[in-house]
DNA sequence: TCTCGCACTTT
DNA sequence: CAAAGTGCGAG
């Protein structure tokens, strides 16, 4: 249980220092760059920053809806339920964004990057790891339907990423995000500068990250903690129906089962019965790997950054790798953020777009509409630079399709040379051009992201296929942050700086079936830049 | 481990 | 009312 929070490890991060906001009710992610002088954030001094950040990147705040919730499963050890068909995450990711500018527009978007380069058992009523992970899968990017839009939008109202789905299926023709079951992943959250200026692809492509550690969680085909079982029955509304207080259920049940068994929900049986609390957080993170303590989470490079999310994504640096962390001075305590501002674009030729084409076969996805789109995968914000256009100006897509859901690919690898650039396509919703043209990545065994376009590099030096956040770094990032005042601050580190490394992912191999890009006409292409934050170049 | 159909729920 | 999201539990 709560023992410590996490039992991914993952919980505690080091309180940075960085900010800290205020943390108060809730506490709001601030995401600031570190720059050397930056000045912590308090409101008047985001403000002060925009010499520095012209694109106001820096001043953006994002904020964790229902995080409450979010860290009592992340307490117990949170796991999604991933399926053929794709199945939402519960507690649902929502957030608050604050700082935006009212005029221009923006796109949010979503990846899930692993957690670690662990696979996971659970046993014992604890999780522990078993092996190493798979090869990461092709990843995915969850564009939210809105995007782009203006600041004022996302801005009134919470943004809800409430239809994401994730799927266990490699082939999934539907864009929902795929991951491998027994496995930890962290959701991260990119904003996208889409101005008319630049439509994706330019090379002035400003974008931030924002992590929260507490979202963290173990990929599953079926519940593991009964712990994790009751809390989604009883916050999911469409679990209702297992809930058991009241005698009804019990009726229920009784019928049900038809027979005599007793009636019991099994939920809340299991429940009792481990109610002992659950044993493994620490435990747990133990496996990860990381000692309690350890953790920095990011090291900072120039001291800069600290834990940007691209760190999360690649692998750490070498810097990483320094366990004890103490945070240094610029980190920040719950989420973090980055934000990078402009990728150059360097596109290489490289990207390969990688023509598997496929009939789409699935039928129309049904849902609304989930597009595909390769590109680098990890390393969003890298990536994003290259981001589409799609319609920055207006698309007239946008709101329509409110609800269209657009999805990037990771696509080709991302090898350092190519890495840097990626290639983002985004679909719009028509349907007809849409159809991607592959809809099933093939599976490559290895992943295609790779992620920052650094990555690239140092990721032959670091080498290790995975990327996950928490092994190079000292684990878990995330951990760190998680521990005390956890999500809210972010760091942000201007993207140059970051010399994160990435993690890289197992490459992909150009074989293998890059990503898809389809691509229609609707979408573009967009360059690859490199960032120039990559690597440390 | 994972997949499937089920009854139940929300939307 | 229909569609879709839930965990359950047998296979």
């Amino acid at each position: 249980m709560a023992n410590g929070g996490d039992q991914f490890g993952l919980a505690d991060r080091p309180n940075s220092d960085c900010l800290d906001s205020p943390k108060e009710n809730k506490q709001e992610n601030l995401s600031f760059t570190l720059k050397p002088a930056a000045s912590p954030q308090t409101v008047s001094s985001q403000v002060a920053a925009s010499a520095a950040d012209p694109d106001g990147m820096e001043r953006i705040k994002v904020i964790l809806h229902d995080r409450e919730l979010w860290t009592k499963f992340d307490e117990v050890g949170t796991e999604m339920i991933i399926t053929k068909a794709g199945r939402r995450m519960f507690p649902c990711y929502k957030v608050k964004v604050t700082g935006l500018n009212p005029k221009t527009k923006y796109i949010l978007l979503m990846d899930i990057v692993p957690g670690d380069d662990h696979r996971y058992k659970f046993a014992d009523n604890k999780w522990s790891v078993t092996g190493k992970a798979e090869p990461a899968m092709p990843g995915r990017l969850y564009v939210h339907p809105d995007s782009p839009a203006t600041g004022a939008h996302w801005s009134r109202q919470l943004v809800s990423f409430q239809k994401l789905k994730l799927t266990n299926n490699h082939l999934d023709p539907f864009g929902h995000i795929i991951l491998n079951s027994m496995h930890k992943y962290q959701p991260r959250l990119h904003i996208v500068k889409a101005d008319e200026n630049n439509g994706f692809g330019s090379k002035n492509t400003a974008f931030c990250t924002h992590v929260f550690p507490e979202t963290t969680f173990i990929a599953v085909t079926s519940y593991q903690n009964h712990k994790i079982t009751q809390l989604k029955i009883e916050n999911n509304p469409f679990a209702k129906g297992f809930r058991g207080s009241d005698d009804n259920e019990l009726h229920r049940m009784a019928k049900l089962q038809g027979k005599d068994y007793p009636v019991v929900p099994r939920s809340t049986v299991r429940q009792k019965a481990c109610s002992a609390g659950s044993p493994f957080s620490r435990d747990t993170r133990g496996l990860q790997g990381s000692p309690d303590d350890v953790v920095s989470p990011f090291s900072c490079e120039s001291g800069l950054n600290c834990g940007s999310p691209q760190e999360l994504l690649s692998a750490p640096p070498v810097h990483y790798t320094h366990p004890h962390p103490h945070l240094q001075p610029g980190q920040q305590p719950q989420g973090y953020s980055y934000s990078k501002r402009k990728a150059e674009e360097n596109c290489s030729p490289r990207n390969h777009q990688h023509p598997y084409k496929k009939p789409f076969t699935g039928g129309s996805p049904s849902e609304e509409d989930s597009y595909y789109h390769p590109s680098s995968y990890p390393p969003p914000p890298p990536g994003l630079s290259n981001l589409p256009t799609i319609g920055l100006t207006d698309s007239p897509y946008s709101s329509d399709m409110g609800q269209r859901q657009a999805c990037m690919f990771a696509g080709s690898e991302p090898r350092i040379d190519e890495f840097n650039c990626t290639s983002w396509s985004y679909t719009r919703p028509l349907p007809t051009a849409m159809t991607p043209v592959e809809p099933y990545p093939p599976y490559t065994p290895h992943p295609p992201y790779s992620s920052s376009p650094q990555g690239s590099r140092l990721s032959a030096l670091a080498h290790q296929s995975s990327p996950s956040l928490g092994e190079h770094i000292p684990h878990d990032p995330y951990q760190s942050q998680s521990s005390g005042p956890r999500s809210q601050s972010f760091q942000s580190v201007p993207s140059r700086q970051l010399g994160s490394p990435l993690r890289e992912y197992p490459r992909y191999k150009p074989n293998l079936s890059p990503p898809l890009y389809h691509t229609l006409d609707t979408h573009t292409h967009i360059r690859c830049g490199v960032p120039e934050w990559s690597g440390a170049s």
